[in-house]
DNA sequence: CTCTCATATTGCTTTCCGGCAATATAAGGA
DNA sequence: TCCTTATATTGCCGGAAAGCAATATGAGAG
């Protein structure tokens, strides 16, 4: 019960919501999450410490990015079966489709002030 | 998105999760509902609310009483598929067994002060 | 070690939500 | 009409949660 809990909990935030569809295209880190919702880095970085809590997201650190990415939910019946909902629910939801063109145009290399 | 927002938030909530369990079952009213919760009678009215506005629960009057179902699942494609996997989740939880049990003894007779 | 930078954590404020008591509503019986 | 009763609505309280600014952490570069 607790684990369907944490879950639904998880999915009932928009933002959390369209940072998962985000991932359902391509890992990103967190500077590219928070550029393309628009809201603060620390607020980023709560979203994603529970959907990882939920079994939705893991991370993984690469130099000094942390990249995020969905998981195959082994963790989580609740999270498996709701992830694969997600893959096509959504898609055609006009917000969902900007977030994807405003996706397109991010790149980590543009938006952090390093020189890889 | 907001429908489907909507079915989540609806679905966050343990007593909610607990009464979708039990209309599972069977048809139930709203004083059964309290007693087997065991939460005050405007709380569940307000759940009900929420989940009718969710598009997983349905009422209809019988004289004093008000009657609540599940949905077909109609008016919501989430509310459905949700509906659809809640309907064997959590069954094996020691919680919503206890849930069923308790359920089963309960009849609307003995709780409203009526002679039918 | 020191500096820089991406991310995490903390502290705080505001808003949302679950709970209850009190009251309003609606329907049946007298 | 008036009373009873099941449910809905309202008003309020305390705790959870989303947001941000400020600070801490940790890893790479020099």
């Amino acid at each position: 019960m607790q684990e369907f809990i944490k879950v639904m909990k998880a999915l009932s935030d928009p933002n959390r919501v369209r940072l998962l569809k985000m991932l359902q295209r391509r890992v990103m880190c967190v500077c590219e999450i928070q550029a393309v919702l628009g809201i603060a880095q620390p607020t980023v970085s709560k979203h994603l410490k529970l959907l990882e809590g939920a079994g939705l997201v893991s991370h993984r650190k690469e130099g000094l990015w942390v990249n995020y990415a969905l998981t195959d939910g082994a963790r989580s019946p609740y999270a498996a079966s709701l992830l694969g909902n997600l893959r096509h629910w959504l898609d055609d939801a006009p917000e969902i489709q900007d977030l994807f063109k405003r996706s397109k145009n991010i790149r980590r290399e543009d938006l952090c002030h390093t020189r890889h």
